[in-house]
DNA sequence: GCAGATACAACAATCGATTGCAATAGCCTT
DNA sequence: AAGGCTATTGCAATCGATTGTTGTATCTGC
């Protein structure tokens, strides 16, 4: 009565619809989905209808039925880290980009940030029924748990290291690698005196120090320092600045296992006068967007996360389709900018 | 046969696990809610039975019958911006503390990023029947849409800017405040020719600049120019370094409508040689972790993240209940660093 | 004018759980 | 021993759609 346009009142399901239409239930559901099975002209009718009430057909009921959700899980561990860093940069990077992906194809997204605690936190999520599919950010320390789920669940994939004979499906870049060529910068530079800066219990983070550790022997130097720093940021920050305060001239290389951290530590660096690259060298690690608007920038090694977000959702449709498709594995490069 | 733990057979639904407890289907649901109505001993029974073939209930099935979700969507819309930007800083900081909010409640999170060109995207949304309630991060500039569903749908909050006399409810800072703030802050520091760099396509972004020009004028100066930015982060870079180079000496006060803008901004004066905060002073808005760690610190508009993604979960839940709960506007502080 | 094909729509089963109500058995009370 | 309780459990309806099967006009061709 309002503006022409008919009574707004509610109309709740397609049961309801079909009497108003006069037609029974089937056949709204059949119109609605636009089925040539039904009469051109009522169908018409009934779409009209529809969208006079702005009706909408209850997604729950229809994907209970059609026992397909276009629903994908976007998960994050946080197993060594009670503290929330869904803020981190990377992961929202790579959220950002599967976001993207998932969308253009049709599927919803169901985020959860979990902290494992319960054992069974996976396949909780994995036999929710509410799911098509689970995309792990991280490994964490979650190895086991990843691995006993992956058994008989197909349509997951990890973010994160490939160990050889490991049974889930995993996309991410050769983290050993990655620390090498950190290690091969650094020492180039002239560094002799590493540390790699970052925790060490996600097997990703700890296959970068493994890599910084290859170039340093190779070199002919003492094994970098590890020094342990949880990724809750607000910690970060204080860890990092315990961390220079003490280790000051001792060392004179730094590869950070992110970007994130060794933006911290640059900033660190500073407040105690030490001069970035002048004194002491400094690596990243994902190439973040925010690695080159920095100051100075970060050299970092590039972990190409559009491609990588992308090749997670293709090997996941693939994987939902049936076909057993398998882990990939991306070479990282150097990026040479002003820390290093 | 594996190793003493039985048989791994998957049971699909409550009805076969039913069969195999030899009671009905009635019977196991209860036991599995853990009912006081069913015998202690053979809930146990139960209990042990769906533990020992891994049985959890179908969540799809559960949440049609109960017509609770215990999911609540999260959307950013994108209406002025085709590009992606879930990976805006802004948007994953206070995603982080929503999704600790929400987790905490036993809540499910669903993400989407929308770009409104269909019109009824939000009804869509609101109408799926998957979402017990609605958390929008931004009204970008969909004003208009927003309200259109406010006037029905209750469980809706949104991260943004109140009008007077609107009807949907939001939290947010006082946006006009907030630009004042920082046009007097740079002001203060003895500069005169101002501009604000940003888009004002969105209502939040606009009220800000509205807030600069508030300060302008109280101190006899012109209005400050509006140097259009887009904040999809791979374009914002050229457009804001295509700015400076064309302003350049013209200014020598900016007030960024975010922190990631005023980096960029600090950045790209620093590729042309000019220094903030010794020949140009910048302010940033949002106060992101992020914005301590630049070099240099970032001078900012707080925006308490923290509480408002709090504020925002509260007055949802008192929606959900029934309550007409109310908008909630904060109060904007100064975060003086070192760029102003 | 009739067999057979075609087009359309109604009927009813199904997805997998939840829950009000009815039924049964055992026990207590007087 | 009969009536009344209580503790358990089964039965069946329900949530809101989808879809295979069945039924009935209408139409075609001969």
């Amino acid at each position: 009565m309002n503006d022409g346009t008919a009574p707004p009142r509610r109309i709740r399901n397609i049961a309801e619809l079909a009497r108003l239409a006069g037609v029974s239930a089937g056949t709204v559901s059949r119109a609605l989905a636009n089925s040539s099975l039904v009469n051109t002209e009522t169908r018409e009718t009934i779409q009209a209808l529809a969208r006079l009430h702005g009706f909408r057909p209850n997604q729950m009921a229809k994907r209970l039925r059609v026992k397909e959700t276009k629903v994908i899980g976007i998960v994050v561990p946080l197993g060594h880290e009670r503290r929330q860093h869904l803020s981190d940069p990377f992961f929202m990077a790579i959220l950002g980009h599967l976001a993207d992906a998932l969308t253009e194809n049709g599927y919803d997204i169901m985020l959860s940030r979990v902290i494992p605690d319960a054992e069974d936190w996976l396949e909780r999520i994995v036999d929710s029924g509410m799911l098509d599919g689970v995309l792990l950010i991280g490994q964490s320390n979650q190895f086991e748990a990843i691995e006993r789920v992956a058994a008989w669940y197909r349509p997951m994939v990890v973010w994160g290291s490939h160990r050889p004979g490991q049974v889930h499906c995993t996309v991410g870049v050769d983290n050993r690698v990655g620390g090498r060529l950190a290690g091969e910068c650094l020492i180039g530079a002239g560094r002799r005196r590493l540390a790699f800066l970052g925790d060490t219990a996600a097997p990703e983070l700890s296959e970068r120090y493994l890599g910084l550790c290859d170039a340093a022997s190779a070199a002919g130097l003492a094994p970098p320092i590890k020094l342990e720093t949880h990724l809750a940021s607000d910690i970060m920050a204080e860890e990092i600045a315990g961390h220079i305060e003490r280790i000051g001239a001792e060392v004179d290389g730094i590869a950070a296992a992110s970007d994130l951290i060794a933006m911290h530590a640059v900033r660190a660096l500073a407040d105690r006068g030490l001069a970035v690259p002048g004194q002491i060298s400094v690596t990243g690690f994902d190439d973040l967007p925010l690695a080159e608007q920095t100051i100075p920038r970060l050299t970092t090694i590039s972990q190409n996360i559009t491609a990588g977000a992308r090749a997670m959702v293709d090997v996941l449709f693939e994987r939902i389709a049936g076909t057993a498709a398998a882990s990939v594995e991306m070479a990282p490069t150097l990026i040479r900018r002003d820390t290093a």
